[in-house]
DNA sequence: ATTTACAGTACCCATTTGGTCCTGTATCCT
DNA sequence: AGGATACAGGACCAAATGGGTACTGTAAAT
C-alpha cells in the first residue's frame, strides 16, 4: 500500500503548521508571530491529541529538524528554513531512514539515473522515489493555496485514498 | 516507513522473473523460452514458497497484469509488453490502488506540478511519488545489469534497508 | 521553590500482514 | 469419458506492527 504511518502524516502537518505560524514577518493583521510554539499550542492548532503531537515533536527534535527550548517559555521552532527541509528528510526522521545513502542529498533529480550501475529493481524504484521526495520542501507545502485547503488528518494514507479525498472536495 | 508489503515485493520480483524467462526471442544458448510459466516453476525460480507465489499470481491476474491458462499446460504470462507495465500499476494491483486518478496515466512527469492548483501537502507528495513510479516500467527492471544482481528477497523493505542489504552483499 | 514544558521510555491494544490450506473449476491427454 | 494438472477464490491463523497513552525525569524561568 505504500502507505505512510500516521506519525509521519501528523508530523508533516505539524511542521507545516509550525512553519506557517512562526514565519518571520507575516506583515499585517496578526499581531506578531512567535518564534516558537509549545506542544500544547500546536496540538490545538492541528487538532490532534497532545501526547501524539508531543511524540512527533520529540522525534523531530532528535532528528534535528526542530529545536527545542525547555522551561516556562519553552517550545519548538524550526531548526532550518522551510526551503532547506525536504519531505524526504521529514519522512526519514519519522518513519525511519529512507535514504539510499547516495543520491539522497539535495533536491536535484539525479540525472545519472538511466546509466547508474546499481539496478536491483528495488534500488531503481527507491532511487526514483527518493529523488521525488527530496525535491519537495516544507516551503512547497506551505504555499497559500495549500494552507487554504489544509485538511488536518490525511489518515494512514494509502496513496489511493487521496484520490477519493480529492474527488470529494472542490479544488 | 514508506514500506512496501512483502506481497508487492514478491510480486515485482516474480514479474521480473517472468519477463526475463519468457521473453520472445532470446537468441542463443537457451533452447526456447516458453510462452508461460506455471506457479510451481516460478516459485522455484524465485525461491519462494509456492502458496505465496500462487497468491501473488492470482492477484496479478485479477488486475489483468497477467493472463492465466488453466489445465495441464496452464501457466501465467504477461498480459502486456514489459515496456507497457509501470511499477505504479504493479504496486497498485498488489497493495491496493495507488493512483491519483488524474496525472496517473502515462510515464511522463507532469510538468504542471509547479502551478497545479491542487496543493494539499499529501496531494503534492503523492503526485510526485505517483509520477515517479509511473515512470519506471517492468522493462527497466529487467535490464541485463539488474538481472545479474537479482536478489530475490528484498524483504518488507524499509526503503532504507536496501542500502544495508546492498552493502552487506556482493553484487 | 514552584511551575511550566520538554525528554525518554515503557506499555497496551487493535489492526494488518505474512503465510497456509482447502474446495471448486477449467483444460489437456489418454 | 476419466484422470491428472493447474488456476480461482476464500477462509483462516499466528505474529508483527502501529497507533496511542502514561509515567518518570530534567531543564529553565519567575
Amino acid at each position: 500500500m505504500f502507505r505512510l504511518s500516521k506519525v509521519t502524516d501528523y508530523g508533516i502537518v505539524i511542521l507545516a503548521e509550525l512553519a506557517r505560524s512562526t514565519r518571520p514577518h507575516e506583515s499585517i493583521s496578526e499581531p506578531e508571530h512567535p518564534a516558537s510554539l509549545n506542544a500544547r499550542e500546536l496540538a490545538e492548532q492541528v487538532d490532534l491529541p497532545l501526547p501524539m503531537v508531543s511524540k512527533v515533536l520529540k522525534a523531530l527534535t532528535r532528528a534535528e529538524i526542530l529545536e527545542s527550548q525547555r522551561g516556562t517559555k519553552g517550545g519548538y521552532s524550526l531548526a532550518r528554513a522551510p526551503e532547506e527541509l525536504t519531505v524526504a528528510e521529514m519522512i526519514g526522521a519519522l518513519d525511519g531512514p529512507l535514504a539510499l545513502t547516495q543520491c539522497s542529498e539535495g533536491p536535484a533529480v539525479c540525472d545519472l539515473e538511466a546509466t547508474c550501475a546499481i539496478k536491483s529493481p528495488w534500488l531503481v524504484i527507491n532511487h526514483v522515489v527518493q529523488n521525488a521526495l527530496a525535491s519537495i520542501t516544507l516551503a512547497d507545502l506551505t504555499s497559500p493555496v495549500f494552507s487554504a485547503q489544509h485538511a488536518p488528518l490525511a489518515g494512514l494514507i494509502r496513496l489511493s485514498s487521496l484520490g477519493d479525498a480529492v474527488s470529494s472536495e472542490d479544488h
